[in-house]
DNA sequence: CATCAGGGCCCTG
DNA sequence: CAGGGCCCTGAT
């Protein structure tokens, strides 16, 4: 891995619509630890490939819920220019939802019993990724079919070996490799990394976007329906991993038809108090009480555990999780 | 020590 | 459309 170290540093502010809850937008505690970012209360560190260009970017509370503000500082090898640091404060804005409009969503469940007091909580609080669509599709390919222990392992391997470390800010981050890398790889090598049959799946992702074949910005634009039917072409992802796109990537509130095991049994305790309940039940009941919101609202009660368990362990979810 | 499932998906029959 | 195979690893 080769490293570098960002000094320059171009700064501009960002301000999201209110409410917004800075930690609960940058920070989610489910998600498995990567090197990628860092965080603090009130602060959030993450690098950032976009374009042809490696970026360490920081961003700053410095709002309040009803008042937002974020400071978003980006450190580069050279001056970015003024054109790039406003495309990237777009970019930023999008993957993290800081336009969005959840009024009605507040409104909508304001006396919704298991909603109701999270809200309290956790008003403002963005659907958001870190990252682009080639890079979720890494991350969800190491997620399948394993633990988070190996999860996180794997990822840091590639890290290692075709990712960049950068410096600022007095953080040491790992950065993401641009898809042709992965691309020039052999399958052998990746099998000699220990990704398995994931090796081909690596491979067979990087390929569309080499070839220009995914753009991910005109897939913003697409319905829902029109958008699932072209990630489920991608080679690797399946009913599991498409919601996570739709959901996280894509913003799609309403992005709940399918729960893996494991989020079957949290959701079970969560809703019901029972070890397991039936997917179906699941499903059927999120749409009927949360209709095209019932994604967001589980991602709500979701973080919701998973911030009180960071902070006092919740005791049946510390089996469910396996580090 | 051996066995097995783990935050799925592809492919075959 | 059901079910076997896939890679590695930690848990048991």
């Amino acid at each position: 891995m080769n490293s570098l170290f960002f000094e320059t540093c171009s700064e501009t502010m960002i301000f999201p619509t209110a409410p917004f809850n800075f930690d609960g937008t940058v920070h989610k505690p489910d998600y498995f630890p990567s090197t990628d970012n860092a965080y603090a209360v009130g602060y959030y560190w993450q690098t950032v490939r976009f374009g042809e260009e490696l970026y360490g970017t920081k961003l700053t509370n410095e709002g309040s819920l009803y008042s937002p503000a974020i400071r978003l500082s980006v450190y580069s090898e050279r001056p970015i220019k003024t054109e790039t640091l406003m495309n990237l404060k777009e970019e930023i804005e999008y993957r993290f939802d800081l336009k969005a409009d959840l009024s009605k969503f507040y409104e909508q469940f304001s006396n919704d019993l298991l909603l109701a007091p999270v809200l309290e909580r956790w008003i403002g609080m963005r659907d958001s990724t870190n990252v682009s669509l080639y890079e979720f599709l890494v991350i969800a390919t190491v997620l399948q079919n394993t633990t988070v222990r190996r999860s996180v392992q794997m990822m840091e391997t590639l890290f290692k070996y075709y990712g960049t470390q950068i410096s600022f800010d007095d953080k040491v981050l790992s950065a993401f490799w641009p898809p042709i890398i992965i691309h020039g790889e052999k399958e052998e090598t990746l099998r000699a990394l220990k990704f398995g049959y994931r090796a081909k799946t690596l491979l067979r992702q990087s390929e569309i976007f080499v070839n220009g074949k995914m753009d991910e910005r005109i897939l913003r634009s697409l319905a829902t329906d029109q958008l699932k039917e072209k990630l489920l072409e991608i080679y690797g992802i399946g009913p599991a991993s498409v919601w996570y796109l739709l959901f996280q990537v894509f913003k799609r509130y309403d992005a709940f038809e399918y729960v893996s095991p494991w989020e079957q049994k949290i959701f079970s305790q969560l809703i019901y108090g029972e070890e397991l309940v039936d997917s179906k039940t699941l499903l059927n009941d999120a749409e009927k009480r949360w209709g095209p919101w019932k994604m967001l609202a589980l991602h709500y009660l979701f973080e919701d555990l998973f911030w009180k368990h960071e902070k006092d362990p919740v005791s049946w979810l510390s089996p469910l999780i396996h580090l």
